[in-house]
Formats: C-alpha cells, sequence, structure tokens
DNA sequence: GATGAATGAGCCTTCATTCAT
DNA sequence: AATGAATGAAGGCTCATTCAT
C-alpha cells in the first residue's frame, strides 16, 4: 500500500478560489499552491491543468433542490407570498456564490469542455425553469393571475441576480436581503392579483 | 510634414474589443495588433500598456443623457407607461454594451487606476438613481404609488440587466426586448396603480 | 524528497562572465543560458533579474588579504625591494582579473542597489590605502624616504593598473609583468633612497 | 538647391556622449534625438546607425601633437623636469577626455569596423611610444639614466592614467593633478639621476 | 533636409508543466 | 504521494530603423 493520501483537495480548492477571485484567471499557479500549503508539483498532481483547476474552484455545487420541491409542493395551498419570499431568499443566498463564479469563467476565456457538462442546461436558466412551472401552476390554480409567468420568473430571478451582481461589484445595496425580496415578491404579487381582481367582476 | 497619422485609435480599439471578449484579458497583444491590422509596436505607441488598452477597450462611453432628461421631462404629464416602456427599450441597449465589458474588467484582475475615475459612481448605479428619482418624483406627483422607490427602481434595472446578462452568457431570452420590456412595466405599473387604487376608496 | 539542485551557480557565473566580457552588458540572456548548459528559465531561478547575474558575474572576491599582512608585516625588516615585488606581482595578477569588470559595470549604465555594497569602499582605492600606509610605516621606520607616501602609492598602483588595462584592451605588453614589477619597484626605491643618502650627509 | 543643413552635427554627439556615458551604449537613440533637440529620422540621416553614432561620439580628436614636438624638441637642452611636467600635465588632461569613451567603447561589445581604422595603434600606445622615444633620447645625450626607457615610459604614462581612471570612476584623487604630475616626475628623475651618478663615479 | 509615425525583430521575464528523487 | 528544481514556450514591451510626407 502507498502512502495514504495527506493532501485534502479542499484546502487546494478554497485557496484557488480566493487567489482565483482575487487576481482573476491570471493567477499564477505558484501562489496559489503557496497559499494553499501545498507544492505547486501536487496541484498538478491534483488537477490535470490550471483549467481543471480553475473550473473546478469555480464550480459550485448544485446546493439542493430542497426549494423547488417546497416551492412546487406548496401550489394549490398556503400563503403564495411566503413561499415566494422563502424560495427568493435562498435564491439570492445562492446567487451571490454562483454569479462571480460565472462571472469568472466567462471572462476566463477558458474554454468549458463539453463532455464535462453535456447539453446541461445552465444553473441560471434552470432556476426561472422551476420559477416558472410555480408561477403557471399557481394561475391555473386561479390563485395567481399572470399573463407570462415565463417572463415574470426571469424577471424574478433578474431582479435577485443583479442585486447580487451590485452587491459583489460594486458592494451597493438599496436595502438588506430580506427586504429586497419582500418588496420584490409584493410587486409580482401585487401585479398578479389586481389581474385577478379585474377580471374576476366580469 | 512628418510622416501623417494613418492608424485610427478606434481600428485598434475595436480590434481589442473583440478579441479581449473571445479571449478574455490574457488574449495576447499579438493577435489584437494582427486583428487590427497593425504593428505590435503601434499598438503600444498609442496604449502605454496592455492594461491600459484594455481599459479603453472596455470603457464605453456614456451613451448621452437623453433618456434621462427625456424620462424626467415627462414627470406628471403624459403616459408613464410609454415613458417607462421607451426608458427601458433604451437602458437594456446599453447594457448589453456595458455588462460583458464591465463584467471583463471586474474579472482580469486589473487594478484600476484611480485618478482615471476618481470616486466616479459606476454607470449602473447611476441608471439607478435616476429611475429613483423619477419614480419618487411620479408618487409625488400622485401619479404612481411606491412604497420603496429606490428598492423598484433597482428591480427594474435589475430585470433589465438579468436580460442582458442571459443573452450574453447563455444566448438565453425569454421574450424579445420588446416585449419583455413591455411586461417589465406592466408589472411595476399594475402594483403601483393597484396601490393608488385601493387608497383612494378610503 | 524533491528533485536534487542539478544546476551549480558557479557554471552560471562563469559562462554569464565570458558572454558578458565579448559582448557587453547587452548581451543576451538566452546566449549566456545556452553558454551555460542551461535553460533560460534556471537563469532567472537562480538570479532575479539580468542586471543581478550581471552583478554577480562581475564581481570579484576580494581574493584574499594575505598580501597585505605580509607586506605590512615586513615592515622594519627584509628587504623593502622583495616584499614589493612580491606585493606587485599579486597586485598585477589581481587586477588583471579586476579592472575589466570594475570597466564593465561602470560602462553597463547598470546601477549598483546601495544595500549590497553600503558605502563600501572600491577595492583599487582600498589598495592604495594599504600601499600608502605601508610606505609611510616604513618612513617612519627610516627605512624610506618618501615626501608625499600616499600619492607614491597612487602612482605605484596606478602603473600596475595600466599594465593591466593595456594588456586587456590592446594586447599590448612592454615587458613581461615580473620585469615590469621589477622596472617598477626600482625606479620607487631608488627615487627613495636617494633621498635617504642625500639627507643622511647632512 | 536643396534647403540647407539646419542640424549641427556637434550637437548632437554633444547630446549622444552625454547621454552614452550617462546610461551606457544601451541609452536609447529616442533620448538621445531628445537631448539633442532632433528628430530622430534626423538622427539616422547623420549617422548610418546607432553604432556609428556611438563610435563617433566616443570617438576623441587627437588634441594636436605639439606636445610631442616641444617634447622632443628639448631634448639635450634645457630643463627636463620642466619638459616632463608640462607634457604630464597636458596627457593628464587628454586622458581624462579618452579614457573614460575608451573604456565605454570597450564594453559596449561594438565591434570597430577595421576599414576605419586600418591598423592604426591605439592612442595610449601611441603615446607611450613618444615618451619612450623622449627618454631614449635623453639617455644617449646623457642627461638621463635609464635602463629600460620603454617600461620607464609605461610607468609614467600608466601613473597618469590611474588618476584620471580613478577619478572618473571613484572621483578619487590623492592630490591635485599638478601636484601629482610634479611627484611623479621627481620620482622617475631621482631614479634616473641616481642611476647616473652612482655610475659617473666609477 | 527634417520630421515623427509606423514597424517588427528581439529580448527579458514569467509561469504552467514535467521530472528526478 | 509529495516535493521543488528544471524547463521552455510564449508574451509584453522596447527600440533601432524605415517611410511617407
Amino acid at each position: 500500500m502507498a502512502r495514504p493520501k495527506s493532501i485534502q483537495t479542499g484546502t487546494i480548492l478554497e485557496a484557488a478560489r480566493k487567489v482565483f477571485m482575487r487576481d482573476g484567471y491570471q493567477a499564477c499557479t505558484a501562489r496559489i499552491a503557496r497559499e494553499a500549503g501545498v507544492s505547486e508539483g501536487s496541484l498538478f498532481k491534483h488537477f490535470k491543468s490550471k483549467a481543471n483547476l480553475f473550473l473546478a474552484a469555480m464550480e459550485v455545487e448544485a446546493g439542493g433542490t430542497a426549494w423547488e420541491e417546497r416551492l412546487m409542493a406548496g401550489v394549490g395551498k398556503g400563503d403564495p407570498r411566503k413561499a415566494l419570499e422563502s424560495a427568493g431568499i435562498h435564491l439570492l443566498e445562492q446567487l451571490r456564490l454562483t454569479l462571480p463564479r460565472l462571472m469568472m469563467v466567462n471572462a476566463s476565456g477558458v474554454t468549458i469542455p463539453n463532455h464535462d457538462l453535456p447539453g446541461e442546461i445552465p444553473h441560471p436558466i434552470q432556476k426561472m425553469e422551476v420559477l416558472s412551472r410555480y408561477f403557471t401552476a399557481e394561475t391555473r390554480a386561479g390563485r395567481l393571475a399572470m399573463a407570462s409567468p415565463r417572463i415574470q420568473a426571469h424577471l424574478f430571478l433578474g431582479a435577485l441576480a443583479h442585486y447580487a451582481w451590485c452587491e459583489t461589484l460594486f458592494g451597493y445595496r438599496s436595502a438588506t436581503p430580506a427586504v429586497y425580496v419582500k418588496t420584490l415578491v409584493d410587486t409580482l404579487l401585487r401585479a398578479a392579483v389586481t389581474l385577478k381582481k379585474r377580471e374576476a367582476p366580469k
């Protein structure tokens, strides 16, 4: 039996993340190795190439689909406002992690190997789909009135994403996350409810 | 009396933009020079360094403030829906140019020399301010009812930005720009109007 | 545990010396690397920059101070002629190494980092001081008669330095080193002795 | 008739000298042009190449042969001490100009085109020859007693050269030029005279 | 003749990657 | 498995030189 691995992949990834986030993709591997407390050789034993390491470091685990299930489970019952707010908070949290990395990858010029993500739909869009399904379902259930759920979903996620974006890029916040999400949900629902109210009398 | 200038700075910037957007900041200057049909030496005669060229290429002229004036001029008169849609279309157009470049700069690891942008407020946030002022003004004029105009502005711009973002990153569009903006404005106004209607009876 | 060092710093320095002496400071590092049988990258691993390498290559170890001690030890005893000839031969040998390098450094335009030689007195002048002290001591001992030992020291070293200089620059020798030194010492001593003889009768 | 030359070659040479002396051969032509108040193009109209300009700038006009003639004219008559001191002062003056430039050229790695100086004997050596002839002549005339005039000449010039050298390189002076030369001549003559005196009694 | 814009070869230096322990 | 010495390809940048007025 050879000697056991004494280097944690996680340690490397953490260091890589930190350095890449600070210096961009042109951060040099030597610095990452130093920051991780590991020899440069080991870096390349654990990850075939710098690009690989970069992608691995920028990868963000899906974060579970619990929120999706919770959201969809609430269709037809409970308070949509609460359901949406809960989902919004969760999404915002996740976007704060996801977006900067996505941005890094996109700006790095590194071409993502297709065989790793075979035709996979990018996360942000997947999320939009989920929201869209929710809106559609509630509309069908007669609890919301939305003319174009898909666009509304885009809009919803967009507002969240932009919040995260402004925060990481400029350190700007128009409100706390909670308030922001609340206002967002409120706006959407008001618009949806109105539609319903108006249509109802007819 | 000397040889006349035969290289347009614009030509270089265009090429640089193209290459940087494709390959990231690590695009090599040789390629940019070739793409611009210019010698590498000339690149550095026109821009002191690669970083300088990069920033110049990513810089996006404000694009005029006509839309701001038009928007604010409409306060109290005319149809807010039309005013917002017009502004929205314009902003979306601009964001499609601005955002990717902003992202590039941020992810490049190039530190922006402070003396160039002395405490300047980043464009996207400036725009949010304008929108916020508009919402506030219309609310004061009694034509809209918004509890927190600043957040609504954030939300409005966020939806637009995310549209541009999804388009450039994933080639995804939930709708045409016109329809998207229309829906966005509609949502906002419905929510705002509702508020007004409800309060009115009281 | 890691790959053992296989490059001797001395090997690089030797090659650098050879090339720099032939081509001047503008010798290219690639050639030095080739001449040393080493990759260009290794050059810069061992010496931070070309200037560093250059200075290190031109640096000439003091060569010991044995001659100084021997010279000063002979004050008052033994034959001054022999002592001076021995010192002269030694100095000439050393100057042949030192002067060309000193010249190179001075003409290279490379600014020597101060922290390396903090106010250090340049070698040739140090040597002049030693000689000066010797002449003074022997004069005090009544074995030589020199009106201005310091100038005589300058003169002595000057004659040696110029011999080395003419040899390296023009390949010119008015005599073999031994004969040259002998004549030089003879000239100095004759002048010194004369003085004594003349004064003695008084 | 074309327009008359309005650029003085002398102006360029002066500037070149200044810059080359400060920065070594790697001084860039642009700076020389600027310092000379001339366009870079003009530099190359006046001198085929940088190396040419460099050599021209480092070239030092012979400075006349008046001193030689004066020296040789004094053979057999007048005070040798005065003649040698006068020649020494003159030579020292000239060496102060010559040596640094010679050093520059030698360290530059620029190979002097042979067809420009076809087999020409370098100045310092020419001078040694003149001195050597003088010493020989005076010895023949019975006014000096030198066993090896050529070596003594080397020694004489060497002492002068080293003075100039120490001055330019280290800013070191053991005495004023006048005193230094005086001491040098004194030393040589004492040695020579002694010889004569001693031999005479025999 | 004088200018300075344009050029492109070449150089120093970095850095991802490999290799010998 | 881990190390860090060694590598060499590549890139940013300079600068001598040419060219079009």
